[in-house]
DNA sequence: CGCGGTCGTCGAAGCGCTTCAATGTTGCCG
DNA sequence: CGGCAACATTGAAGCGCTTCGACGACCGCG
């Protein structure tokens, strides 16, 4: 394996000029710069990682904590998950995964070696005891935590979501509409986006006028009828439903059909999921969605920023970023 | 952060017999050891991964380089991904993740330098032209590639899965059956899971003496509609019904139903798919499944095993596993 | 009693890189 | 033409760890 003083040698320099010319940090000559790619390329030189994660006090590596849980849509994470690799890597970072049956540990750990300079947190719930444990390490958490104090977040702005589903059905003119949520599990911890998404879309029904019921309901088809058939019993004259439940989009969709209610004629039916997934019903399904690429993307920015910052020993700024949401209109809604 | 040195002097013993100590790479009498190990955890002691890996000349690193592909099934990666993590962390190793579209030069990189001490490749391809990429990088594929020559593999058993299929529907007294699969695409592309799967199957249906079709596929509802409407068409006497591809599962199901057909009652149905989607449809499906928690697991093993073998200089075992698959019996298949 | 052999411990070298202080070189100004 | 910048380059120190060879202490054996 090619080091840094064979390159050296080859060029015809030292090694400190290669690494200066690697790195940019001192001005380097465009003669002596060119020969030394020169060699670089011939002998298909990469910098050692564990050398320069030792001498130069950043490993270059940034850890993603993955929630282990099953109870979300998966494919989100993995979204998630490449997407902060592949931006990664733009800042010339890698991406080391860590899943939270370590628990804190796993944290206190990589800060303690030095493994990685931050780490994004993914899935952070609203008293994540992964925070604690944070420490000193730079960090980007993807979801709101009760107390962001100092840290850096980024998340859909499911408040607006929720808003954006009222007005949506307002416009159309529904007067009675139903909310179909998780599972009371996730309400009852307190989970962020759940009971955000609710706020936002309680306050704009509010606004507009509409009355409407919120009914938890777990994501199999026996919950969603149980869900459905309460609505349909407390308040027979609704004709408006979001539904925040991956799991029970199907299920309502063949339900709403059974009980003799046409999409979008009778009733109209807007989910607040991933648009794979909104395309992929019939009718396709009108939905609010957010980037969860674009949640990665910014975690990265957020950790990289607050890297650079606390290596010129500033403070690093806290950062709260909340990505809008977009209203896709498709064949489940319509007037009434 | 505390290093080697000051849990030396804490402990009034010399760096290197507190580095002896922890890897127990020489004898430390249990006295001293004992002096070692509270100061290490009154310090909270961890050592520098950086000057570690430059020592030790191992990162203690596995890489794992996950497709970005979206036409198979993520929730499986994600499960993969999280038990490789696991078993890694078992062995003292850490994860990290590689997409791939940095290509084959992701992995030439985490060769030269230093990053990692060995590769996962999830969902190899027969021809895969990552596998060139890893020169003396130790690795193993998930997946099997047409020339697996020196490297260690593990993957699912797709002909046992396959044979497994055309038993169940035999026993059961079927006669006439079609074997669902995945989009034409990927039979054209030689998967090697789609390929080998048909294989098995269809060479146990012949030993049983069944008639039967093979149908590509499209995941989505007209692809599902036009497949078993062929199917119908050519053989309406078809009773047993083998689907391969996820998306023609629920699209099926819907199919059989208003074309009259109760399951199991008039026809049956048997999918090779994970347990959970399989139990998530009504009726639960009987299915032939494999577990994705111990394909992880298993190419952990593979490259930790590689590993250390070249460590010690020695020519590390090229290996080939492929899992058994399991036939859970629900309640899409019966006798006819 | 002396010799070889363990056993436990230590000092020092070195892994490949970054970075600082210092050096040599050139160019410009007064 | 001397002196002082500014620039390009270098040697050396050191990051924190592993590992090798060496050393003293202690044992049992002849």
């Amino acid at each position: 394996m090619a080091t840094i003083a064979d390159v050296a040698r080859a060029a015809g320099v030292s090694p400190s000029t290669v690494s200066y010319a690697l790195s940019g940090k001192r001005p380097v000559s465009d003669e002596t710069r060119r020969r030394i790619e020169r060699s670089v390329a011939e002998l298909g030189y990469h910098p050692n990682a564990g050398a320069r994660a030792l001498a130069g006090k950043r490993a270059h590596i940034i850890a993603l904590a993955v929630p282990l849980r099953t109870d979300v849509y998966v494919p989100i994470m993995m979204e998630i998950a490449t997407s902060v690799t592949v931006a990664a890597r733009k800042h010339s970072y890698d991406v080391l995964l860590i899943t939270n049956d370590e628990g804190p540990d796993g944290i206190r750990r990589l800060t303690a070696s030095g493994l990685a300079d931050g780490v994004i947190l993914m899935d952070v719930e609203l008293d994540d005891k992964r925070i604690p444990a944070l420490g000193k390490m730079q960090a980007a958490l993807i979801g709101l935590p009760e107390a962001p104090g100092g840290l850096s977040c980024v998340d859909h702005d499911f408040a607006a979501a929720g808003a954006l589903c009222a007005d949506h059905l307002a416009d159309l003119g529904h007067r009675d509409v139903a909310f179909i949520g998780y599972a009371p599990g996730i309400y009852r911890r307190h989970a962020g986006y759940a009971e955000r998404t609710l706020v936002g879309f309680r306050a704009r029904a509010q606004e507009h006028g509409l009355r409407f019921l919120h009914r938890p309901c777990e994501g199999t088809y026996e919950g969603t009828a149980g869900a459905l058939g309460r609505i349909l019993a407390d308040r027979p004259e609704t004709t408006g439903f979001v539904v925040q439940n991956e799991g029970a989009i199907g299920p309502l969709l063949n339900l709403l059909r059974t009980s003799g209610r046409t999409v979008p004629e009778d009733a109209s039916v807007i989910a607040l999921c991933p648009e794979r997934l909104a395309e992929q019903y019939t009718p396709a399904l009108t939905a609010v969605t957010g980037s969860a690429k674009e949640l990665g993307r910014i975690a990265v920015e957020q950790v990289m920023s607050r890297i650079s910052a606390s290596m010129c020993g500033e403070q690093p700024a806290d950062d709260l970023v909340l990505l809008p949401p977009t209203l896709t209109i498709r064949e489940s809604t319509g007037p009434i």
